[in-house]
DNA sequence: TCATGACATCGACGATAGTCGATATTGACA
DNA sequence: TGTCAATATCGACTATCGTCGATGTCATGA
């Protein structure tokens, strides 16, 4: 992988999984989405940046209540940003992480609810 | 593990990621719900079985279309119905999966819709 | 310019997951 | 009872993932 793929999960977004049969393309693109998903730190991330003040929050303020390595939570931040799920705006020294409105709601879609 | 564990997605029911941060053992059930729908193999025989006359499916029918060996695909098999996701009735040799009504939904509902 | 602090990247390790061939199990049928 | 067909389980292999310590990058401020 030479480039770095952003708003992955819209690659998801017009198929259903109880539609018709899901290509193999549309399969691996959505499996791809859902595995940044299937992990309990990277799911408490999205949950604390979620209810953090703002809708933003930093590296700093994730490492403690997830009780992780500093690394290691740079790497889920990073996952969860490429799969679409998050933005990074950098401010200073601080990289400020918040929810991509709708993002969520697109694989709630893709699951086949209405 | 030493028992089988059923209808799993339930477990997950009640809470919502963009409320407020989720507890570690709720990350911990909602990822493991989430991990049995990251694989492209599983979300293809998802929709083939959703797709499917009179909604289920026996295995012989989903070898073909995934491309899979048969112990691979009772293997995925096993791990969506673990997961609560299909149901298995067997009928004579063949053995039937449908999808479990209101599992998908429930995994929306905890992706945050409304 | 140099030191400090926040974050990202790298390299490595152990654990887990997907896949297969071989084999066991179970039901139908002659 | 014995054979065959459908499915499940087992054991092994490979690939991928989560995690960490060490290090690199960059902006701030003395």
């Amino acid at each position: 992988m030479t480039e770095i793929e952003i708003t992955d999960v819209t690659a998801a977004c017009g198929t259903s999984l109880v539609g018709e049969p899901l290509s193999e393309a549309a399969a691996a693109d959505l499996a791809h989405t859902m595995k940044a998903l299937a992990d309990p730190a990277r799911l408490r991330l999205l949950s604390i940046v979620a209810a953090s003040a703002g809708g933003e929050a930093c590296v700093c303020d994730l490492t403690g209540p997830v009780g992780l390595s500093q690394p290691t939570v740079s790497h889920h931040l990073k996952v969860l940003t490429e799969a679409g799920f998050l933005s990074r705006s950098k401010r200073g020294t601080w990289a400020y992480y918040a929810l991509v409105p709708g993002a969520l709601d697109r694989v709630s879609r893709a699951l086949g609810a209405a």
